[in-house]
DNA sequence: TTGAAAGCGATACCAT
DNA sequence: ATGGTATCGCTTTCAA
């Protein structure tokens, strides 16, 4: 077996030993302190690159105590809200120098508690999505600042931000019943067992109006399973002439699906998504969609959790939110 | 002024005099080791609760010295195509127990710089794009394991995951030569001054087809790009019956300038893409494309990040590449 | 079962 | 300009 390979790390001391001076030297050297004579300042950093010394991140954090990281959970990456939500989210970490650990907890929630346990100990505040009882978030996090995105039960115990369509969906439905449809159809998520919220800002909605809520159909959170539930509700119910999803990547999928049986959007489907994805701009036609301000949504994510890290007045509930207004484009 | 709020750190001397037990002991309790009272580990545990203690990642990184983190640099995180990136290195990572710090360097050699700059004493490895010379990248990286990602100008210092789609797109021009078409055109990207790679296998392709190579446009790397691109290079060239493209953004952008100049997509116009991003298969008609297997690429980049973390028999040129294959869907 | 002491690898403060 | 020493917060021997 081969031996003598067995490569230690190379510490400060190792450089200092090299370059025949002190630790601390060595550490001025590296830092560009002044205090230092250019010509030691050069054996050194020689030393220093010689030996491919590189500090250790751990020591240095911890006589340093700056550097903020956040963890950055994330229920599926590859879908296209999320990743504006992480881009977003990114983007204002950056902006206060922050470092954010990204975990992809791929819609599981073994994975997210077993994200949630590895997590604690790496980051100082984590934001993101989760779907487990607060209390069992509340054991692994254990007073680490948490800020929950879109948490359906109201959450008590962590900040969270909440997402309100209400109004939103409500000028959806009005366009919808002004455009003369009188059937009305959703596609709910069908991740979680009871109807979404956003069912019930539907079904309010279309009270207001004067209608009988319509027919529901579950759909997986992906085109396919838009795809799918449209052909489902539409074979249970032919006279339903608009939909309304849950989300834009099921509207997609809708639209697809509208293709396939010979559904002309909008002449004889109108379709109305939710969340308002760069994506829904991409398809033709363009989708309608109750948007958020995405970007919006990461930066006060992140901006709670710089308050709740500083202890700086965080937010209320009341200003944890963000709210969605309609956007009317093609396929209404 | 408000005082004596000033909150020191919890460390695990309070706990331990809170519990009047000594430090090791709390180490017990807490990490579930055994040797340790019930009663005594409860009243541990109790105090900590109390007190809020969360022990310090870099006191406890600093002596146990598992934990590996690898920071992935991404020019752009809302391009689908790095998004399938990144969601790959996360999940290649993931199940290696790795931490990912992402950072989206938006395109800019300055935010380039600054990450890079930043990152070398938060990770132990990076993967990712980078567009500064690779001198530069050294510099600051200073001995870090560095796996650089479809590098145009040939790697020598790092390794480097080569995209070697020469064969692919060889194929998809035979393609569409055999389907008649005699002019065909490159919506190139615009990032560099060159061409890209990728057009030289267009020319190259088209050589062995016995045509002279067809005329090329730049093109933003976005929806927005590819659709006036498309524009122009047809408003010079009406003859154009086909056009490949730089990457499926471009393509799809290509489509939407199609639909606007009223060529139809593929009676009018053939287009074929590059990467093979699933947004290729929710636009209507389905993009053609020469795909390359994503996951895989993410997955081999976080795999020669291992092996040059530990040493073990890094992977060679020959190794690291990703190769791409043509997928003939609606577009062509 | 518990505690005392010795690091882990760096930086800061204070001498010199 | 340089070095000594204390310190950051935790875990790991090793004794008791």
């Amino acid at each position: 077996m081969p031996s003598g390979t067995e490569s230690r790390r190379v510490t400060i001391h190792d450089v200092a030993r090299a370059a025949g001076v002190s630790r601390q030297t060595v550490s001025r050297a590296l830092n560009d302190k002044g205090e230092i004579d250019d010509s030691t300042k050069q054996r050194v950093l020689d030393a220093a690159l010689a030996l491919g010394y590189r500090p250790s991140r751990f020591a240095r954090g911890l006589v340093r105590q700056d550097t903020v990281s956040v963890g950055l959970v994330i229920p599926d990456l590859l879908n296209p809200f999320f990743t504006e939500v992480a881009a977003a989210a990114l983007e204002a970490a950056r902006a206060r120098g922050w470092h954010v650990l990204v975990y992809d907890t791929a819609d599981s929630a073994p994975e997210e508690l077993g994200t949630l346990q590895v997590i604690a100990s790496q980051v100082d505040a984590v934001v993101g999505y989760f779907s487990r009882p607060e209390g069992e978030i509340e054991q692994l996090t254990r007073g680490l600042p948490v800020v929950l995105i879109d948490r359906e039960d109201d959450a008590e115990r962590f900040s969270s931000i909440r997402i309100d369509g209400r109004d939103g969906v409500k000028a959806a439905m009005s366009h919808l019943v002004e455009a003369g449809h009188r059937r009305i159809g959703m596609l709910d998520h069908a991740t979680r067992a009871e109807p979404s919220v956003r069912h019930a800002w539907f079904a309010d909605a279309l009270a207001a109006c004067g209608l009988a809520a319509g027919p529901v159909c579950r759909a997986d959170q992906s085109v396919e399973g838009g795809e799918s539930a449209l052909e489902s509700l539409l074979a249970d119910h032919p006279d339903v002439t608009a939909v309304f999803t849950f989300n834009d990547i099921i509207a997609i999928g809708a639209l697809h699906g509208a293709r396939r049986i010979a559904r002309r959007v909008p002449q004889d489907l109108a379709v109305i998504g939710f969340d308002g994805v760069r994506l829904g701009t991409l398809v033709e036609p363009q989708l309608s969609t109750v948007a958020l301000d995405i970007r919006g949504l990461g930066a006060l994510a992140v901006e709670q959790a710089a308050r709740l890290l500083t202890g700086s007045g965080p937010l209320g509930p009341d200003d944890l939110v963000a709210r969605a207004e309609l956007r009317l484009r093609g396929t209404t």
